[in-house]
DNA sequence: AGGAACTATCTATCGACATAGATAATTCGT
DNA sequence: ACGAATTATCTATGTCGATAGATAGTTCCT
């Protein structure tokens, strides 16, 4: 469900085609929600239908169309019930977690494998989290820049602070992730000896 | 998928019948993998006809009986495998950041509601946490006690640290969270003034 | 003029999971 | 002996999302 909610929040700054969206879907808003086209589309058609969006045709080239979506204000509506209503917090389900409990059932080097793996994943990531964190406060990123042209210069201000914020989120847990990672990887040569990985001479 | 292979791993420390394992899940393993029983039983079910467990019909009262399941070596060895192979990170979908990118569309008041919330649910997961972990380490936790009885003295240490470390790693998340909540409220604060919630005489 | 890369959209199938039940035997307390 | 709570299991429906396509027009480079 909130996919829709994704999408009316990026139609806050512009109106966009379901290309456009996807796009969107793939760089910014994708480090925060992912979503396939086969999902956005549909979405988009069903959002349409609801009123919460309206399409209107725009020439693409000579012989053909395209569809560009903006927000009703009915969509805004909906947009704002969401962020204000109380979201119920998912159950868990934590493979990394799953699979360190059971780190015994694994040789010890395909449990540092992992937590090498897991701490490479999410140092990638973090990486882009604090380079989105940078475009965005700088007001670099386009669909930031469309952003702020679209609203008054007082609102400017908490509009970059809180998609930095959001960020500042995913790069403080990521580096959680990282932390244990390390931690983990300690442990395992606490209890196992260290790493024989690359040969020790003379063992 | 993971489903199947935390049943595999419940299953390494005692047989246990669909109900024991729907129990499990709602207390143990159930803070870290969340399950519902109409899932459960089908999966059950399902490993079974591929030989990764084994079903027993047990008495239950004077006139019936339950299925007691026990895992098979074919099961050890795919919970193993599925242990050593590495896992694709799924692509991230975070609502909480996602509203919070948003937070400008809601009020203040709401916003701070939000972060309120978040950082009331990570409080009470962290305590969860910790006492399961506390559980863990002293091994009075009846799911650990059977599985260290199973398995020989020197096992023990490892089988304990990595049940911990697992905690670990959702205790350090949680504390991250309820921190990045707290600067949220505070961002509230700088951007919009401190909160009127609470009347301030005279204001 | 031709092909490659990009823009734009749509479809179909499958598994995971949520939600909301239903059924029936058993055990336990009074 | 009776009702309540617990044990044990099963089903059905719907949504979300992953995966893997298909189609067709457009732009751009050579």
């Amino acid at each position: 469900m909130s996919l829709r909610y994704a999408l009316l929040a990026l139609l806050t700054a512009e109106p966009l085609t379901g290309y456009d969206a996807v796009k969107r879907f793939g760089g910014s808003v994708g480090y925060v929600w992912h979503a396939p086209d086969s999902q956005i589309y549909p979405e988009l058609r069903r959002m349409e239908g609801e009123g919460l969006i309206e399409g209107e045709q725009v020439r693409w080239g000579p012989n053909s169309t395209k569809t560009r979506y903006s927000i009703t204000g009915e969509g805004v509506r909906a947009l704002r019930e969401w962020l204000e209503a109380p979201i119920p917090y998912a159950p868990l389900r934590d493979v990394s977690r799953m699979r360190a409990a059971y780190f015994e059932w694994a040789g010890p080097e395909s449990a540092r494998e992992n937590l090498r793996r897991h701490i490479d994943y999410y140092t990638e990531q973090v990486g882009r989290w604090k380079d989105m964190r940078q475009a965005i406060l700088s007001a670099e990123h386009p669909s930031i820049a469309a952003r702020l042209e679209k609203y008054p210069a007082e609102e400017h201000e908490r509009i970059i602070a809180y998609k930095a914020f959001a960020y500042e989120g995913l790069i403080a847990r990521g580096e959680a992730e990282i932390e244990w990672g390390r931690r983990g990887l300690d442990l395992i040569d606490e209890l196992e000896g260290p790493s024989q990985a690359r040969g020790e001479p003379g063992s």
